[in-house]
DNA sequence: GGGCAAAACTAACACTTATTAGTTTTTTGG
DNA sequence: CCAAAAAACTAATAAGTGTTAGTTTTGCCC
C-alpha cells in the first residue's frame, strides 16, 4: 500500500500521534484499537510499529506534551510582576486557548491519563499536583496582598481548573458566541461572580 | 461457594450494581471486566448472570439512576418561589451533595456514559441537554429580573456544572476543610467571584 | 428432613486485542 | 539505474473478553 504522507515538517510518528489523539478522544483510549488507528491512517495495524513502540507510548506522548505546555506557561506567568488577578486571568485564558486550539490532545490527557502505566502514571500525577500547588500559592499570595477574597485557596483553584476543563462540552454551541466572548465571560464569572 | 449476602433491604442485583460502580470508577467501564467484578464480590463471573442481564445493563442502570436524581431535583427547585440566586445556590449545593455522597455512581455516570449503547445513549444525552436547557432558562430569568449579571447564560451554566463536577478530584484534601466549608466557599465563588 | 427454587459452579464458545516475525514493496541517494 | 534503507505487507500468537449451556450446590419452606 502507498506510504503514509505526513504534512510538511512532520514525521510519520507525529502524524500517527495526531491521528491517535483524534481517535482516542472519540472512542476512549481503552476502546480504540490499533486496527482502528491504522484504518484511520490508511494502513495495516502492524505497519504502525515501524514508527512507534507501543500503544501506551502514544498515550504517554500525548499526556506529557500537554502537561508540559501547561507547566511551562505557568512558570512563565508566575515570573511576571503583574497584579495577581491579572496573572490568574492569564492562566484561565491559557487554559481556554488550549481547550479550543489543541482540543483532542487536551481531552485525551484529561480523560485517559489513568491508563498510563508506571512509572509514568506517578510522574504525571506529580506534575499535576505540582501545578496545582503553585496555583494555590498564587491565590494565597493574592489574598495576602488583599487582591483576592479570603476564600479557601484550594477550592478556588479546583473551581477554576474544573470550569475551564468543562469546555470539552463546548463544541455544540460554537456558532452562538465568539470565542473571545466566551473567554471574557468565563474569566469574568470566575473572577467577579454572577450576582448583581 | 457461599452465596452473595446483600445487606438489609437490598437485592443481589443492587449489590452487584453498587460493587460495579466502585469498580468502574477505579478502572473505567471499558477496562473493568466481568471477572474483576465477580472477584470483588467473591464469586465466579458467570454467576453474575443469574442476577443481571449484561454488563451494559449495569452501566445503564447507574447512569439513569444518577440522571434521574438530578432531573427530579431540578424540577422541584424550579417550582419554588425563592429568588433566582437562591435557586441557583440550591442546585449547586445539590450537585456538591451528590458528588460527596454518591461519588462512585456520579463519577461513572460522568465518565462512562459514552459506552451506553443506542438507544440509551441518545436518551441519556437528551435528558442531559434538557437539564442544561432548563438551567439556562433559569439564569436568563434571573438576568431579566435584574438578580443576575448579563453574562452569556450558557457559559454561566457550563462554568457552574463543570466546577461542581470537578469535585471528583476532591478526595485527597478531605481532611483540611469541612464539607460545609467547601460547599459555602464554592457557592460563594461561583455566585460572587473572588475579586475584592 | 425432603423437595424445590435460587444461585452457585465448570467448561467452553466465538471474538477481539496488542504485538512479533518474516517477507515484500516502495522510496531515496549516489 | 542499482543498492540500501524505510516502510509497507501477511500470518500468527498468546492473552483476555462477554456470555451461554449444562450441572451441582445451597438454603428456605412445608
Amino acid at each position: 500500500m502507498a506510504r503514509i504522507k505526513p504534512g510538511k515538517n512532520t514525521t510519520r510518528k507525529e502524524l500517527i500521534t495526531r491521528k491517535a489523539a483524534t481517535l482516542f478522544k472519540s472512542k476512549g483510549y481503552a476502546v480504540a484499537s490499533m486496527r482502528d488507528l491504522a484504518e484511520s491512517i490508511g494502513v495495516e495495524a502492524p505497519s504502525l510499529y515501524n514508527h512507534i513502540g507501543s500503544k501506551s507510548e502514544i498515550l504517554r506522548s500525548i499526556c506529557f506534551t500537554v502537561a508540559g505546555s501547561f507547566t511551562s506557561h505557568l512558570e512563565q506567568t508566575l515570573q511576571g510582576t503583574d497584579p495577581i488577578l491579572h496573572k490568574v486571568a492569564a492562566i484561565i485564558r491559557f487554559h481556554i486557548g488550549m481547550m479550543l486550539n489543541d482540543f483532542d490532545a487536551v481531552y485525551v490527557s484529561n480523560h485517559d491519563w489513568k491508563h498510563l502505566d508506571e512509572p509514568y502514571l506517578s510522574d504525571f500525577l506529580n506534575q499535576r499536583r505540582e501545578y496545582e500547588r503553585k496555583f494555590v500559592q498564587l491565590i494565597q499570595e493574592g489574598a495576602r496582598r488583599g487582591e483576592i477574597k479570603d476564600t479557601d485557596p484550594y477550592v478556588v483553584v479546583l473551581t477554576i481548573l474544573s470550569a475551564v476543563r468543562g469546555l470539552e462540552f463546548w463544541q455544540h454551541h460554537k456558532k452562538n458566541i465568539s470565542t473571545d466572548n466566551l473567554e471574557n465571560n468565563m474569566v469574568d464569572h470566575l473572577l467577579n461572580g454572577i450576582a448583581k
